[in-house]
DNA sequence: CAAAATTTTTTGACAAATCAAAAAATAAAG
DNA sequence: CTTTATTTTTTGATTTGTCAAAAAATTTTG
């Protein structure tokens, strides 16, 4: 029995959700699912139910939802369907990386085996999409390499944009035009907790200030020499 | 309101199967409908009453249904995502002309329009799917040539198979195998009426022979001098 | 043209996915 | 440690798409 892609969509969000948590065996509530999934509270006990009967999550009441190995394993084929499928559009297809999220949250569910294996042949087996996320391997394996974001990464020191959280087009169209798309070359000059700002400087040493909620969805690792 | 993969392919059924029909005000019996969508007969009827109170069929009970403007515009849109997607595996990805049908089918529901532009653009806006099936414009137009088939062609003359009518792929490995693609160049030998069977020559100079019942599914025009 | 066969529609039921609002459990605050 | 607030679960309904089987209409046949 294949998965509906609704159910394809829950096991993604509790994927995404237990990657934000430190600790593996920790649970994601109900309500945080929930909400990324857009739908009501109780709506969403039903459906874990129902995965828990499945075998794909453990389910605790009143304490949340955990994936079991089978339904990581399937999240990450869904991630992996998802993050191909976006870099694909990108690179061959000439679409921009900041439109490419909407149109690969349908298509994930309806690519084949056959056809993401041809376009993973095709893009020569890469390892990120075009946000920076990691892509996971045909076997459900990702690679969760630690960044530093720009309220952590040392100052004043060349740095590359590596990958960014979030995908709302709005402002992955500002980053692009402020020059800090991933790959770009940046230096984080200042920091002021109490302005809650970081002012960066891009490769064109334009100088740029952003909040510190934008600004931790900026991951970045040293400029390599 | 956007219609949902069961309209969509509710409305492609019903194209099709009008195209089969001689005059455009004959309807399409229910039962036929019902087969060709793979449910049951009471499931078609309830399905398109609903169709109905949308606009998109007019619906005779007992007696059939028929696509309004609306309806059969929404149907050549699907079957040109459709046809587009099927042309686009070939060329773009590399996959063969007898598997993309299945694949073809769910990404039909899945590609925005604005994917569909670019993969329109990216094979120079073609008139013909790989199995010869013509695309709708994006105003929802199809061209309706008339071929002819096996059956029906001149005897001797060399033709050109310009068109596949049947998706099942071993049939169109067979095809394959015995140089009977579409673009290929051939040759009716002989017919046998009683023996319900046509012999053809195929580029190579071998000889094949088909059933009528396959013979009526190439469609072929005279080779062009 | 009446009886038999076929096709179509109706009926009642079901599964998946959802919501709103009531009820229960847990967590936070005083 | 009781009261309040928050989170979660339950309950009852709804929508979409489906089926099986009974009933009705139509078509075919003798």
């Amino acid at each position: 029995m294949l998965p509906s892609s609704t159910v394809e969509n829950y096991l993604k969000s509790i994927y995404i959700a237990q990657l934000g948590l430190d600790d593996d065996k920790k649970l994601v509530p109900m309500g945080q699912l929930a909400s990324s999934l857009d739908v009501a509270p109780g709506t969403a006990t039903t459906m874990v139910k129902a995965l828990s009967d499945s075998g794909l999550v453990d389910y605790e009441p009143y304490a949340g939802v955990r994936l079991t190995d089978a339904g990581a394993k399937l999240a990450a084929l869904v991630l992996r369907r998802h993050r191909l499928v976006e870099l694909f559009l990108v690179q061959m297809m000439g679409m921009s990386w900041t439109e490419v999220h909407d149109e690969a949250e349908n298509l994930e569910h309806a690519v084949s085996d056959r056809l993401i294996e041809r376009m993973d042949e095709l893009l020569g087996r890469p390892s990120v999409d075009p946000h920076g996320d990691p892509i996971p391997d045909s076997m459900g394996t990702m690679s969760r390499y630690h960044y530093h974001n720009l309220l952590t990464c040392p100052l004043q020191k060349p740095m590359n944009v590596t990958r960014v959280i979030d995908q709302d087009v709005k402002f992955l169209q500002f980053l692009e035009a402020q020059n800090l798309k991933p790959g770009q070359s940046i230096r984080v000059e200042t920091r002021d907790a109490i302005a809650d700002s970081v002012t960066v400087i891009n490769a064109e040493d334009r100088q740029i200030t952003l909040g510190t909620a934008a600004a931790s969805k900026l991951l970045v690792e040293p400029k390599r020499p």
